[in-house]
RNA sequence: GGAGGGGUACCCGAGUGGCCAAAGGGAACAGACUGUAAAUCUGUCGGCGUAAGCCUUCGGAGGUUCGAAUCCUCCCCCCUCCA
């Protein structure tokens, strides 16, 4: 292997779980050629969070090696209809729906993508076209015998529960788009593998060099345990406000920060293993590491500056306890209007009457200076106050 | 086509006439401890009301009853088995 693939190895395997085959991957790169890079998103949650990056910060690694990506977004697919679990059908999306989260896509993946060497491609443009002919050929190709070799179908299928017969569909046009799109890689999580190794049969069948597939881990959300997911709410989205993205990652735990380090960093692979060694040794903090990673994601979405910044608000307000430089304002006049719980919920702050005079009576809330205020009935007299509930909820409150 | 099981608060799930705003767990929120970490402990966890209490909620619509998440009728949805 040449020094210049071995480079190029190096930098597809960061973060890779399987590949295969690298035999053949080191073949496709001799003709250098541009590689066809495909991977595939689903129309309907338009809304990207970390879990996603760990895919595209990968499809970004071909950029860089001068390949050429294929974003597939699988309208036609979704537009059947949702195959697996027993969740409630996924509703149909119209060609409008579609079209309005393909645009919500680029904004979001041009945060990471080159938008020049990124080709978006949709699968109704060759689905649309199929007949059912072409269909029933399409599934003369494969057999159920091996669509039983998918896990959760032989799960299901041994525990009597139903599978129903267009799921069997979707590993046939996933893999069907890459002999569509000819590609040469296909790139997906590891719960996608069995859908990927379709691709490489159907390919053969129809008389093409099958794909490389390139897994990658599925991460973890905030609580450490399941994946990341919006619908679990245990998400960071890439467009969410810098001191959002910042404080959400400066609170996950220890362990899942290497794991953040490694999924989502570009730092090196022996540097975040000594940081973590000094961890282990107690020569260095693992706060300040959790800041470097914060930073690291916060910048990459946002800028720098902005990582600073929120450093910088993070610590004033945790650490030294002392209130933000920005923080909602609200004012309120009126004997009427200002009862503290009555201000807590217009401002806000509070979602019902019921919860601020519960927070009051677990002393959440209080006045910046330190004074907790436990009477919710009480009437505030006229002057600039900063109101604190929790540790985070902070208001500028003028009563006049 | 036949037989049966089920739909309960954000999620899972107990509850089969009043003691049910509904056990338990998870999530979440707050307090203590901290590095807003984790873990742990404590408390809260439908709304309105200072409170007594009132209102809304147990798939949907009616009904029985002094009183229904619980009984009856019809409807909708999910699941299993047999064919």
């Amino acid at each position: 292997m040449s020094w210049i693939h071995r480079e190029a190895m190096a930098l597809i395997r960061r973060g890779s779980v399987e590949i295969v085959s690298e035999s053949e991957l080191l073949k496709k790169l001799d003709r250098k050629k541009p590689l066809r890079v495909k991977a595939g998103f689903d129309p309907t949650a338009p809304d990207l969070h970390l879990g996603h990056t760990v895919l595209i910060q990968k499809l970004k690694h071909f950029q860089e090696l001068g390949h050429h990506v294929l974003f597939l977004i699988g309208d036609f697919t979704a537009m059947i209809g949702d195959p697996s679990g027993k969740s409630e059908t996924r509703k149909k999306l119209t060609r409008q729906e579609v079209i309005q989260n393909a645009e919500t896509y680029k904004r979001q993946i041009f945060r990471i993508l080159h938008p020049e060497k990124t080709q978006l491609v949709f699968n109704s443009t060759w689905m649309d076209k199929f007949h059912a002919a072409d269909f029933v050929e399409l599934c003369s190709r494969y057999t159920v015998a091996r669509m039983m070799e998918r896990d959760d179908f032989d799960k299901r299928f041994r525990e009597n529960r139903s599978i129903a017969i267009h799921e069997f569909l979707y590993p046939l046009i996933q893999g069907y788009d890459s002999v569509e799109l000819n590609a040469d890689v296909e790139l997906g999580g590891t719960d996608q593998k069995f859908n990927l190794l379709v691709g490489r049969d159907l390919q053969r069948e129809y008389g093409q060099e099958p794909q490389i597939i390139l897994t990658v881990p599925i991460l973890e959300g905030l609580d450490g345990v399941q994946k990341m997911s919006k619908s679990l709410g245990n998400y960071v989205g890439i467009e969410e406000p810098a001191r959002e993205m910042y404080g959400k990652l400066m609170s996950i735990s220890d362990e899942l920060m290497w794991r953040y380090f490694e999924l989502l960093s570009d730092k090196d692979l022996t540097e975040i293993e000594a940081m973590r060694a000094k961890v282990g040794q107690g020569k260095l903090h693992p706060k300040s590491c959790k800041e470097e990673l914060s930073m690291e994601i916060t910048a990459r979405f946002h800028d720098r500056q902005a990582a600073e910044k929120e450093r910088e608000a993070f610590n004033r307000v945790f650490s030294a306890h002392e209130r933000p430089q920005d923080m909602p304002e609200f004012s309120a006049s009126g004997a009427e209007n200002t009862k503290l719980a009555d201000i807590l919920v217009a401002s806000r702050l509070c979602p019902s009457r019921s919860e601020a005079k519960r927070l009051c009576k677990q002393k959440a809330v209080g006045l910046y200076s330190g004074e907790k205020l436990t009477d919710p009935e009480a009437v505030l007299d006229a002057g600039e106050y900063i109101l604190k509930v929790g540790k985070k909820r902070f208001l500028k409150l003028t009563v006049r």
